[in-house]
DNA sequence: GCTTGTATTAAACAGTTGTTTAAAATAATT
DNA sequence: AATTATTTTAAACAACTGTTTAATACAAGC
């Protein structure tokens, strides 16, 4: 059988597959079978190129993390000439579009969101290659909002309500597609809530912020 | 073989066992035998009280839901007396004290938060019998605090703002773990996020309130 | 005491899972 | 061209899945 369509090698092809069909059924759901029978090659295959499919799943894991940040690239938000206020807005959109985007990318968000809700042996390397830069550079943008001498539980706590905001998009999202679809409906639907979770948010952080133009006593 | 200690009937037991192992591992994980052998009956009496294990699960989804809604019930939160401020703290505070307890009620927001991050098809029932209370309950305290003329879309993306803020606490619940255990160690603790998600949320919402006092002109 | 209806049991069913094997096909090297 | 190494294959493996069966134990009713 010659197949002069798919000139990919099987390794590559196997990889791809793999973070297809475990974002859609998880690590426990998916079968090798599944993934192998999409990716036009034996059942044997996986076994032979990675060693298992747990071996499978921690790749493909590490390579949908790798291709979110190259889709996404977080380069203005990472300016720390800008305003903090406008860096936060910039950071909302950017993971909030990282998360809701439906073509392929959209698969890359699934699969993490997914290993968060259900961790496996994998979540360990997720969180520090993955989480911890997020919530590291959100923190510092609090931070610069909040006033330098802000309470670091505090800042835990408005980290966690800011990408618990963005998060709701992606872990509720059978409930929001059957009660607020038109929230999400297209791209400037989905841009809207994006400015409202950052104005929200703003308004939120004033809350707590600390008074800026007096040192303290 | 005698029993004694565990006089209540079969049902009852696999009933309450079927709970807390769907919690555990989820409808797909979780195995027909794993609940027998915990509620100690042979493997076949799923089949003969229940008619399969789907019909278990649809079952221990709706009394673990009506058994969080007996113990931790509503009432102060459905006093239309109160202003709305304190009854979104109320709110607040009891969906986030359901979401986290750890006790044998935590299980019950468990199996019910992997339902709707994994859905199967027992959600519909789900949706109808315990989101959509919870939902109207929220939006018409927000309507309450906006003012009667706020737009539509703004009271569901504040409604989801609000919603997003507590279930971070249970959806990356293992990130939260690793990362900033302090934040739920405890009972006063957890009170302390319901708090600030509380005050984060009336200063967000106040961002997107209406002039109350002056009539539309 | 016998019969009827319910409850419980061990065993087997048919299907699926991840993984391994050993042979065949292909490619690379000498 | 012959030899080596690599890739691909079909088949089988043992373990596990939800479900069914048919035999047994137990209780209640007459």
């Amino acid at each position: 059988m010659t197949q002069s369509i798919l000139i990919e090698p099987a390794f590559d092809r196997l990889l791809q597959v793999a973070v297809e069909v475990f974002a859609e059924c998880g690590f426990r759901e998916a079968t090798v079978r599944e993934i192998c029978s999409r990716a036009n090659v034996n059942v044997a295959s996986i076994n032979y190129y990675f060693r298992s499919k747990e071996a499978l799943y921690a790749q493909a894991l590490a390579f949908a993390f790798q291709e979110a940040n190259r889709l996404y690239p977080l380069d203005a938000v990472l300016d720390k000439g800008l305003p903090p206020e406008q860096r936060l807005t910039l950071f909302i959109g950017n993971f909030l579009h990282k998360l809701l985007d439906d073509s392929h990318l959209g698969l890359y968000s699934k699969l993490i969101a997914r290993e968060i809700a259900d961790p496996t042996k994998a979540l360990d390397e997720i969180i520090e290659t993955a989480i911890i830069p997020q919530f590291s550079l959100l923190t510092e943008i609090i931070q610069q909002i909040l006033g330098a001498a802000a309470d670091k539980m505090i800042v835990k706590r408005c980290l966690l309500s800011i990408f618990g905001q963005c998060l709701m998009f992606k872990h509720s999202r059978s409930i929001i597609d059957r009660l607020y679809p038109e929230l999400i409906a297209n791209d400037p639907a989905i841009q809207a809530c994006a400015e409202h979770i950052a104005q929200f948010s703003l308004a939120g952080l004033t809350r707590f912020a600390q008074p800026q133009k007096r040192p303290i006593p």
